[in-house]
DNA sequence: TGACTCTATGTCAAAAATGACATATCATAT
DNA sequence: ATATGATATGTCATTTTTGACATAGAGTCA
């Protein structure tokens, strides 16, 4: 991995594999990591094309203003399924989903 | 939704949003549900490709035997974060799992 | 200026997911 | 038959994720 890409993880607040598994797993991790960060990118502007607030969408799934927030900024505290859901809340099809990760 | 692709996720152990909420949403549960049960089929099929045992796949992800094989099944307990990282620790690339939702 | 709307960020109790363990089932070989 | 290896299933304490809330920042308009 490249470290540049690694300090940029880092500064959003993940942590990338430090200390003991530094060496083996560090490429998986930033790979799932980088996943969440695309999909995250890709929910704001689905939002915004729908043109719904936080608020509206975080209504649709049951959720909070804050938890999308965080989503959208790539905050490590929110799962894949969360951001699925939401995808798939603002009307993505698995194929769009598909062509967010190629 | 087709009332008999319902029947067949129920019988998994699903909830499909049953009572209240039956109407507005269960469309994207159900597609959520669908794609993870899509990355769980391909899951099983990766790690017998790689001649791996459960037992050696959970080692990897510092999970364990019982983890992967609910996985396998399809069992609503385990997130869709672990199916990816599992896929991950495979070797998948971000380009297998975008082929595995189309 | 202040009122208003939207978004960001921190905190926390409650809920969900986790790894670990025991045990069961199912092959398949001896 | 029974031993062995792989997989399935249930339970549970611990960890992680969650929605909710408060509050702060940033933009716009009167």
């Amino acid at each position: 991995m490249k470290s540049s890409k690694k300090k940029s993880l880092e500064s959003k607040g993940w942590k990338v594999g430090s200390a003991r598994e530094f060496l083996n797993l560090s490429d998986e991790e930033v790979a799932y990591v980088e996943l969440k960060l695309a999909l995250s990118k890709n929910l704001q502007e689905y939002r915004r094309e729908k043109k719904l607030t936080q608020e509206e969408l975080a209504r649709r799934l049951k959720s909070s203003q804050s938890r999308i927030a965080k989503m959208e900024a790539g905050d490590p505290s929110v799962s894949l399924d969360l951001l699925v859901r939401s995808l798939l809340a603002l009307g993505a099809s698995r194929k769009h989903l598909a062509q967010m990760l190629s």
